[in-house]
DNA sequence: GTAAAATTATTTCTTTGTAAACTAAAAATT
DNA sequence: AATTTTTAGTTTACAAAGAAATAATTTTAC
């Protein structure tokens, strides 16, 4: 039975056999990723907005100043993607890039008013697009799977309590 | 710091602030992947050998008479995407592509015995590299991990006993 | 039994992403 | 101080992946 015509993409067991990938979490991990991409663009499809590049501008609305190279490590893009990503939203007038005096290599990053505003309306579509996304977990496994995916990659425990409300 | 010109790429926590992305299971499973892939690269680069297609090969070599479109949704790849690299590998002469006569719009996909020998010698590379694959995990958690992606993808649940012996 | 619709796979076109080469600036070496 | 090396980012040339259009066949509807 083919999936991908229906209108929500929902990954299927056929009876056949994996052959062992189905127990690699490499291999999950890339089928997970294929998953949510179409769930995205299925549910946000819309000019402009991909999952890698409302990323971006979220992490730059968080760090002004935050330099190029600061960005591609953090979303692990690399830097030659990250140029014509930021070339973008340059074009789109989402982005300024600022090249400071005392180092004429680097460049920092800033969002404008406009781009700022783009973030505004379309944060809180992905977190709820986050938050509802279909899969077999339950909300306790889904937060069980953020705490090891973050784990994974070696990303630092926040500290017990909410930090929004730390400070 | 620059991580991806070390040897070994790893993700590295920045002070950075993610905005929220860092508990969004959506980014978490493409920066999971985005890291994988790296690793897979870094270890095991050799021309022709990629995820997506030695895992094509496996499940070939599992499921001798597999239809295109089975196989593509299995992947979750995309039909084009599959027809070409069934192309590339029947030129490698490693998949043999047949039209059954009771339905001629079906592709059959057969390994020829080059195509066997090939999965016999990769697959226990890969099954390697998953297994050691550096992670912030410890094994159980790996296991865990395993475990709610399966679920997460809707993956049926193997039953307690191993599946190679039972039968 | 013929016409319309659906299914299966492929091809073509475009987008996205990477690697390698390149430019510019700062730091290290002599 | 001049030269080399390293660092930061961009450009270019290429590879991987997807969307949409196409071709061939089978199924469904009249």
């Amino acid at each position: 039975m083919r999936v991908r015509k229906l209108p929500l993409p929902t990954p299927k067991n056929s009876d056949r056999d994996y052959g062992g990938l189905d127990q690699m979490s490499g291999f999950l991990i890339s089928m997970a990723q294929a998953y949510v991409f179409d769930l995205f663009y299925h549910d946000l499809a819309r000019p402009g907005l991909s999952p890698g590049r409302i990323s971006a501008l979220i992490v730059i609305y968080e760090n002004p100043g935050i330099r190029h190279g600061e960005l591609a490590d953090m979303l692990l893009i690399k830097p030659a993607q990250m140029s014509k990503m930021i070339k973008s939203f340059a074009e789109q007038g989402w982005v300024e890039r600022r090249r400071p005096r005392e180092d004429e290599r680097v460049v920092e990053l800033f969002l404008t008013t406009a781009g700022r505003g783009y973030v505004e309306k379309n944060r809180p579509i992905l977190t709820q697009h986050d938050a509802n996304r279909p899969s077999g977990l339950t909300a306790r496994e889904h937060q069980q799977l953020v705490r090891l995916l973050r784990k994974y990659l070696y990303m630092k425990n926040q500290s017990g309590a909410e930090r929004k409300k730390s400070g």
